[in-house]
DNA sequence: TAAATATCCGCAATCGATTGCAGATTAAAA
DNA sequence: TTTTAATCTGCAATCGATTGCGGATATTTA
């Protein structure tokens, strides 16, 4: 049963006493074959259970139909809806994806990405690990002639198709809601600011405490809480100030967000009157932590759907003239829920 | 900078003037090659930013170093925990991963396999859809040479190494702890019965009764709850019965359990004093609901990293006279939360 | 009926890397 | 110095599908 040889257009034509060429002509129905011979191609094919080599074909044809997709962790809800979304835009138009994951280390990407290259896929979708600094790797993708769609983490100086949140418009209403709820000290907790993505949120966060006139407080602000724990330390800290904080923007993840409201639980301080919380995803479990946590949806899988299509787009164009470097900014959504809502509804 | 043509071996051959298929074997390290020549060879291809073509040399070999896999949906967190756990040991061993969703429907399925027989994966991994009935595109696929390995959700009379989960041993454990936490009507949720993982499941929670001396009560057992809606629908019939349970096993999935919870929560039922609740996957959100759900975890990452040692062992030993079909069992773990903790710890 | 066109079909090259085989060169043994 | 063995290297075939080109046949037009 083990590594049997398969069929291939020979064995069709030898069976059928034709030629290899037309055979593969009928398989992929050009109008350069007779009719009757493709019915008979075609029925053979079946007898014989064949199946195309797609590595024969694409290498032939210089191209391989699959997109290769790195990021940092597969199983991060972000990630596995952008992925699902992906592929499910990639399977219409007959496309495969190699996923990767880079672990959020620069040095695997690059190896992620050089496989990739080796592969001959046609377009690197890419979201970049959080320690990624160099970028030569991309550039040598697109040196390849393959494609290169960035999300979410994008480097901004790579000239790439990209598709991105717009983080600081969301962060911005975030801010300017929790300031309308009457809270007065909003701690900031963010993310490592050599990813745009959170310098983003954090210009988001500087200009609703600005537009509001309120008072940029270098105490509330902390460094590189992006994980529940380092969230959850974070909030000891802001919370044993002499002047502690009424509501805390965990600008960096919904985790961070869980790590605060676990601590506030234990510290039996009371979320919302108290202390908001306003986390950053919306995660699934946003919605049942008591208090639900408000948040921000970036409509992952709806992003996913966009990298695919842009691609394809572009792919159809890509005969004019000049392909401009084209960015779509998904505008994310604000989700109120209790755990910021101070004066009520 | 487009489709640019890449350089191939013939190009680092001419340059250096020799024959490609002495730079092929520098390039692949092999020692019928001068050590000058390999490190000459090796500095050129560097210099001109050589990328081997995988296509053409998997071609040429027959093999692929690619494992195909096929889960329902990529974004549901026990798939999406596999597929990191299958990703992580695959790079190691120099393989990549292709992914594909089933989205539960056979007929799309069967694309899937298909499209991987195509692309002439090496391996196949694959968790069944829940409609999936017939199986001919699995001997399909074993049948054009492909390893195929089935995880979780498996065709018990498909002859195929298998990765699953004792489930019955898990449900036969969560259902004797609630016995013993002293909860005396336990319903139990039931999943597809055509798929065996929900059948073992039942199983454990039929053998617990039994063992336990209890009835089992046909009343309290409900066909096809296994997502959030479909649980809380069964929860509101379990509860309007006239005798109504004092325990639910939502064995499909955490979500129907959250479903029972907020059932039981809107209409004032304490939980766990007067309705016990435990869950089945270990999702994230169960630790943090209130109160908290006892479920069982499977060892999601541990399962993928199994299935795909389990490959790279059958590859090492596949010469070896005949390959029996192994099935390896991971034992889930019960996680005791407050939602079944009737008399307390 | 002859000429012009359309429709099919097959030959052979091609994509890029690998590998068996044979010849060439060098080193070791007699 | 001659024979034998070891080490390199190149030639050419191969993996399977695709495609430009030219030839053969069928169809249409003059």
């Amino acid at each position: 049963m083990k590594s049997k040889k398969r069929t291939t257009i020979y064995d069709i034509a030898e069976k059928l006493n034709i030629a290899a060429s037309s055979v593969s002509r009928a398989l992929s129905n050009s109008n350069h074959v007779n009719e009757a011979t493709k019915k008979l191609v075609l029925k053979t094919a079946a007898e014989l259970n064949y199946k195309r080599n797609t590595l024969a074909s694409n290498l032939r044809k210089g191209k391989s139909k699959t997109i290769g997709v790195v990021v940092p962790f597969i199983n991060q809800n972000f990630f596995s809806n952008v992925i699902a979304g992906i592929e499910e835009a990639s399977y219409q138009k007959g496309y495969n994806l190699i996923i990767c994951q880079s672990n959020e280390l620069q040095s695997k990407e690059v190896k992620c990405v050089n496989t990739l290259i080796n592969q001959h896929v046609d377009c690197i979708v890419i979201s970049l690990a959080v320690d990624s600094s160099d970028h030569s790797h991309l550039q040598n993708a697109m040196d390849n002639g393959i494609e290169l769609i960035q999300f979410d983490r994008v480097a901004d100086e790579l000239e790439t198709l990209k598709v991105i949140n717009d983080n600081e418009q969301a962060s911005f209403e975030a801010v300017s809601h929790m300031i309308e709820q009457g809270y007065k000290r909003i701690a900031l907790l963010e993310g490592p600011q050599n990813l745009q993505i959170f310098r983003q949120r954090k210009a988001g966060y500087l200009n609703a405490l600005i537009r509001h006139e309120m008072p940029v407080l270098d105490e509330l602000i902390i460094e590189n809480a992006w994980t529940k724990e380092l969230g959850a330390n974070a909030t000891r800290k802001l919370l044993n100030l002499p002047n502690p904080p009424d509501a805390i923007f965990a600008s960096t993840s919904d985790f961070s967000a869980l790590g605060v409201l676990e601590v506030a639980s234990v510290m039996g301080i009371k979320v919302p009157s108290a202390l908001g919380i306003c986390g950053y995803s919306n995660e699934a479990f946003t919605e049942i932590t008591s208090p639900s946590i408000t948040t921000i949806d970036q409509f992952s899988v709806y992003m996913g759907k966009t990298v695919a299509n842009l691609y394809f787009q572009e792919m159809e164009n890509k005969d004019e003239t000049e392909v401009v470097p084209k960015i779509i900014s998904i505008k994310p959504k604000l989700i109120v829920r209790s755990s910021t809502q101070k004066r009520g509804v």
